[in-house]
RNA sequence: GGGGUAGUCGUCUAGCAUGGUCCAGGAUGUUAGCUUCGGGAGCUAAUGGUCGUGGGUUCAAAUCCCACCUACCCCA
């Protein structure tokens, strides 16, 4: 059908032009569009939904943890943004500069937060006196500003993004590093149960790592064009920041310390990495826990007195759905043929679809239809509600396992240097391979294949070969692939 | 960082080589009416475009030249 239906829906394979296919889904299923000024992206309401759906589940948990919202100004004077120098040095290529108010040239420039460590910190240290004062827990939901120039992308790519940054304070390094794993076991569940997405974690290499941080732990998922996507990261600042900025507090020692530091965030590029993993030849298919639709009823009518009959049965449906908690919506246009109707709600990936005709009606049945696997079934009215949860439930954790195959066939080893270069080259994915530490290992790899470190495991896989670039002795297994 | 391709109603596109036939043609969409509706229905009418932006060449520019903006692709 596709091929004779080329010119409406999506109009390539996801096998044969991914990228195309990628943008097609973002365009058609209405996630986000365009905007005049480059890399930047307008997020629309559809796709705005999908992530008020990831901010209200993950903002839930965030806050369980004792932590608080709070809100940092977009501009950061340059004086303040340059105070920790690595930081400084490592945005500066790709921070955007307000240089005057109206026709007044400013003092000094301001730069549009590329993140927020800089104006948060120098708020710490205002309010950080005594132990007392410690953990200080803050989260923000806000955009940031970075300059991307080549390679922009939708949701994975943008000058502009939403997302959310953690910045805390802690007493001493153990409760410091405690936060960190505590925030990355917080990603790992929102990432694998809720966006269905399998991860891998570890931390990042020392060229990867978040400038000015001590280290990075970081999320990679693998996309089915098998390239990596970092999906979150958690950096131990160790005393970077607070010592520049000066945030010091006295211990029940009775003495001065500087704090301990963590910071963390997921972005929008969430969304981005969902429609790469589990949307198909016909558009987007969403995980039920982010849709922001479960469930569409269509009704199916000849005549208005059938129209009547099964638009009040739709209705009821609905009610009934919706006081069960399953977010349901009743395609009622009588300008679109039902036929049209299916393939509109399945490019937006809802995952579910009842549908209700005079035929149904008479049995008293309607057609359930899941998204991911596109098989009906025939459920009666009276238990449309479980046959609904159930699947809706038994969908999500089938995503989960097709996306965890994909990950673990996008996994394999390199034994020596020509079988990554090679593995690499047929973009089979994450190739895990024996390095042995060294940056000028790393960025040859990266110079001569593309790949890079992605990530070195939390716990240090053994490694059965020297360094696969130098023929030094390895020190573990680090896992290679191209990223976006 | 280097190289390339493209931009015409909301969307896709014809026209561009060889400037005048184009105050831009078609399809789709949208709106109205009729009619249909179990996998993208049909008919009729209406609607919709500063040809990406700015400059230049010319009697004349969607078309030729330059710059810029935006998107996409390839290489590092």
């Amino acid at each position: 059908m596709l091929s004779d239906r080329r010119e409406i829906g999506i109009t390539v394979r996801k096998g044969n032009d991914f990228s195309e296919w990628y943008t097609q889904v973002v365009m058609k299923a209405e996630l986000a569009d365009y905007s005049p000024a480059k890399g930047f992206m307008i997020l629309r309401p559809y796709g705005y939904a999908i992530w008020e759906r990831i901010q209200k589940l993950l903002d839930r948990e965030i806050k369980k943890l004792g932590h608080q919202n709070i809100y940092f100004p977009v501009l950061i004077p340059e004086s303040l943004l340059a105070k920790e120098a690595d930081h400084f040095a490592g945005f500066i290529p790709e921070v955007f500069w307000v240089t005057s108010a109206g026709d007044t040239t400013l003092g000094e420039r301001l730069a549009a937060r590329p993140t927020s460590e800089s104006i948060a910190y120098a708020s710490f240290s205002k309010w950080i006196k005594s132990w007392r004062d410690l953990p200080l827990l803050l989260n923000c939901w806000n955009s940031v500003l970075r300059a991307e120039i080549k390679g922009t992308k939708p949701f994975i790519r943008t000058s502009e993004f939403l997302w959310q940054e953690g910045h805390t304070a802690h007493e001493n390094e153990a409760d410091a590093e405690e936060e960190v794993f505590r925030i990355l076991e917080l990603y790992r569940s929102l990432m694998e149960k809720v966006l269905a997405v399998p991860v891998y974690v570890g931390y990042k290499s020392e060229k990867e790592k978040f400038v000015g941080a001590e280290y990075t732990i970081t999320l990679e998922a693998l996309m089915p064009d098998g390239r990596a996507l970092q999906m979150g990261t958690s950096h131990n600042l160790g005393q970077n920041f607070s010592k520049p900025f000066e945030i010091r507090f006295l211990g029940k020692d009775n003495k001065e310390h500087y704090a301990w530091q963590t910071s963390w965030g997921v972005s929008w590029r969430l969304i981005g990495s969902v429609i790469m993993t589990h949307g198909d030849d016909k558009g987007l298919v969403l995980p039920p826990r982010i849709a922001p639709i479960h469930c569409v009823i269509v009704p199916i009518y000849y005549n208005k007195t059938d129209r009547q009959e099964i638009m009040s049965e739709s209705e009821r449906i609905e009610e009934s759905l919706k006081s069960r908690k399953v977010r349901t919506h009743t395609d009622n246009r009588d300008h679109y043929t039902p036929g049209w109707k299916f393939h509109h709600w399945e490019l937006k990936g809802v995952p579910l679809r009842i549908e209700i005709g005079p035929r149904d009606l008479k049995a008293r049945e309607i057609v359930l239809v899941r998204r991911d696997h596109g098989k009906k079934v025939r459920v009666k009215i009276d238990s449309v509600e479980t046959a609904v949860i159930d699947s809706l439930r038994d969908m999500q954790q089938h995503l989960y396992e097709l996306a965890q195959a994909s990950l673990r066939e996008g996994t394999t080893e390199a034994e020596d240097y020509s079988e990554l270069s090679s593995s690499i080259e047929k973009n089979l994915g994450f190739v895990k391979a024996a390095w042995c530490g060294a940056e000028s290992c790393e960025e040859q790899v990266k110079n001569e294949t593309g790949a890079d470190i992605r990530l070195i495991p939390l716990a240090k896989e053994e490694a059965r070969t020297a360094c696969l670039v130098c023929g030094k002795e390895s020190k573990h297994l680090v896992y290679f692939a191209k990223a976006y």
